[in-house]
DNA sequence: CCTTCAGTTAGCCATTTAGCTAAGTGTTGT
DNA sequence: ACAACACTTAGCTAAATGGCTAACTGAAGG
């Protein structure tokens, strides 16, 4: 139960912010590397990662890395725990 | 468009906290006053409105204030907000 | 081999967040 | 009048957030 709050937080907090919003939209469309994701931003590539961690550990997308390249594909449980969450209001 | 990425922005920011998230359970229920809602909380008053007024400022919650006594009421918006942000994914 | 490419790590910085205490304002009940 | 009640304001603090640069690692291409 408490467990379930902070990962709630966490869920949220991802949202909260226009750079990762965007980042889920685009993958909505499909994965995409870190670097194909981060270009149309005006950002230094080490802050934009900051994002991509703040996505991951909050469970809004998974990553894998093959050779140099760290692909990026969104999951689907925090969708479902907002929704669940927006049932109860 | 702008606006309403801020506007989001906050929305999700309020959410992304658990005594908010109570506090709003809670009014969905009806409206309540500060120290009714404050009631459950191990949290000094003042910490306690900081919240109330980040509901208030994100538009999550409206206020209205009568003798001494400030009631608060759960706003709908908001929600229709995070649902058409929710179906663009 | 050597370079370039795709991240990654480390560390700095300003601002925001979420809590606190102490003290003040205005309303209501006695 | 005055005490108690329901906030409210002011100001402090520690930690988190969101940005940066500089320098590093390891894979691929020429």
């Amino acid at each position: 139960m408490e467990q379930y709050s902070e990962r709630l937080s966490d869920i949220f907090q991802a949202l909260a912010d226009p750079t990762r919003r965007a980042v889920l939209g685009r993958l909505g469309q499909g994965p995409a590397s870190i670097s194909e994701l981060a270009k149309p931003f005006d950002m230094a590539l080490p802050s934009f990662m900051k994002h991509i961690h703040v996505l991951e550990e909050s469970g809004w997308i998974r990553t894998r890395k093959e050779g140099r390249v760290r692909t990026c594909a969104i999951e689907t449980q925090p969708l479902a725990a907002v929704d669940a969450w927006l049932a109860t209001q």
